[in-house]
RNA sequence: CGGGGUAUAGCGCAGUCUGGUAGCGCGCUUGCUUUGGGAGCAAGAUGUCGGGGGUUCAAAUCCCUCUACCCCGACCA
């Protein structure tokens, strides 16, 4: 038996201790396909509950889903420079629409096409096209629509969750009378993803904006949500763009205002990706794997009977079965609680230790032992393995929701207080650098995680940075300070995140 | 697209230098004993050795060629 459940550790190998918890605990794998994964049911339930949550809060604020095709005529990425620059080059392009043939065994395409397709990496461009059609008046305006899609972006380097070349998401695109309004529609957005991330997900995060060389292509501002993940290097966890009107030119989406002028909409767009399961692993789980909150576990509480014989099996799964249903009945976050009973034919200890890779929150074993003295044996994923409390069977179906609560709180806590310990704020420039030279999180001397710091957004601190390997991550809101940029001297408002990121 | 590597069972690898017809670990199947912290023993199944071509009596092994993937840069939700 070996110490942990999984090798090697995050101290000993972070970026290989976080393939192995996805494949420990079936989230994902490589497919034959380059740079696309395969999402596992267990991912995959982890991004159906994060579908569920935020689709409420999007209808709860005012928006609608629709859908807009996957292929995007190659023309309509041309029209916004920055666009361009910044989509063009990592693009799947469609050519052909038929295949033919070849005469020995195999298909050619054929049928080229008159003007390409690209695979869609974002979806500005068309939905611009169709807001364009749709909006004649003020009275067409706000149109505040979501999509929940799958995008395709030629990545060099992929990880599974953290960079696919296919992901799936959620695109936000909203068409506004006013800059006013637009913006305020990126804040609440910014603030819906802050609130879901710490609420739901228990992943602590700042909201920010970004910085000019990290902005999206042809966004007036972006904001952001940053996380800090568990080696200290931050991962962009949502984003909330300012469009201004650059979209409604390049798209000509104009509209009559009350007084019969015409003008061109002020457009937002907002989205999350798969990317959050990457953000979710790499913030709680542990050297023995996938670490849950309760409120997105798949099941939050499953039921492991022991028995050795035939008579035993019947009067433990009864016992079990009755339990599940008591359960079920409980509510958790507004739902229901999600119970399964593991009736596998495997030995106790090797169900316990998959469940705890997979990360349940709560494992209940009911054996004749339990079902003797009316209890159940509880262990919290929470918790060390070996730490397991004896419960009064009356007593969990009053207890369970507050056990679920606690540990949803704990893992709160625990993401809450490893980044503020690892945030620090710099005050000079040679300071900043022994700060990021240490490597990943150092616990002995503070080096690595967040710097906080006065730094003016200029191309010559991007080029200091650069060699560290350290971003800007983003510029934290309401942060009306001023200090001297720690690199050039130049007084600036507000500080900056500095970090190694994903 | 530059620099370096790899391709052999579901997964991870040995075998290649020195050619002789394919092996190990995990997993899987079956049986027995086990079962409240990842089981033990026994028996078994699984391969176009990445593709194509060449040398040879004989190729996983040598030669040529193509392809795919991985690592380091440039790109990135």
């Amino acid at each position: 038996m070996t110490q942990t459940a999984i090798n090697p550790t995050r101290s000993q190998n972070y970026p290989e201790w976080y393939q192995q918890v996805i494949t420990a605990a079936e989230l994902a794998e490589n497919s034959p396909v380059r740079g696309c994964m395969v999402i596992k049911p267990w991912g995959y339930a982890l991004w159906e509950h994060i579908q569920a949550n935020l689709d409420k809060r999007f209808k709860a604020t005012g928006h609608v889903n629709a859908y807009f095709p996957l292929l995007i005529p190659l023309s309509y990425l041309e029209k916004e420079a920055e666009h361009i620059e910044g989509f063009a080059k990592e693009c799947a392009v469609v050519t052909h629409h038929r295949l033919k043939d070849d005469g020995q065994g195999g298909l050619i395409p054929d049928g080229e096409l008159e003007e390409p397709y690209i695979i869609r990496p974002t979806s500005e461009t068309m939905i611009g096209e169709m807001y364009a059609r749709w909006i004649q008046s003020y009275r067409d305006l706000p149109i505040l629509i979501n999509q929940w899609a799958n995008v395709m972006r030629w990545e060099m380097r992929t990880r599974l969750f953290l960079r696919t070349s296919e992901f799936l998401w959620q695109e936000g695109h909203t068409a506004h009378a006013t800059a006013e309004e637009a913006m305020a529609e990126t804040k609440l957005m910014l603030d819906v993803y802050a609130d879901f991330a710490q609420n739901f997900l228990a992943i602590p995060v700042i909201k920010g904006e970004k910085t000019e060389s990290e902005r999206f292509p042809g966004a007036v501002n972006t904001y952001c949500i940053e996380a800090m993940m568990q080696d200290g290097k931050a991962l962009q966890a949502g984003t909330s763009h300012f469009l201004g009107q650059n979209f409604a030119k390049s798209s000509n989406i104009t509209f009559l205002n009350p007084q019969g002028e015409l003008g061109h909409v002020w457009t937002t767009s907002w989205g999350v990706s798969t990317r959050l399961i990457g953000a979710l692993i790499m913030t709680h789980s542990d050297d023995d794997g996938l670490v849950l909150p309760p409120s997105i576990a798949p099941y939050q509480i499953v039921l492991l009977p022991i028995y050795r014989n035939a008579e035993e099996e019947a009067q433990v799964l009864a016992y079990c079965q009755e339990l599940q249903k008591s359960l079920q009945a409980l509510q958790f976050q507004d739902e229901h609680l999600r119970v399964h009973v593991d009736k596998r034919d495997l030995r106790g200890g090797e169900k316990t230790w998959q469940w705890i890779k997979k990360g349940v929150p709560v494992r209940l074993e009911v054996g004749p032992r339990d079902i003797a003295s009316a209890s159940v044996m509880l262990g919290r994923r929470d918790l060390d393995p070996k730490n397991k409390q004896k419960l009064e069977k009356v007593a969990l179906t009053t207890d369970i929701t507050s056990i679920l609560a606690e540990i949803q709180h704990n893992l709160w806590m625990r993401a809450q207080q490893r980044l503020q310990k690892h945030t620090h704020e710099i005050h000079h420039q040679q300071d900043f650098e022994t700060f990021f030279s240490g490597g990943d999180i150092c616990d002995t001397d503070c080096r690595g995680g967040f710097a906080l710091c006065y730094a003016a957004d200029v191309p010559e601190v991007e080029a200091i940075i650069k060699p560290l390997k350290v971003s800007a991550r983003c510029m934290p809101l309401d942060d009306n300070t001023e200090g001297p940029c720690i690199f050039t001297g130049k007084l600036v408002r507000g500080r900056t995140v500095f970090a190694k990121a994903y």
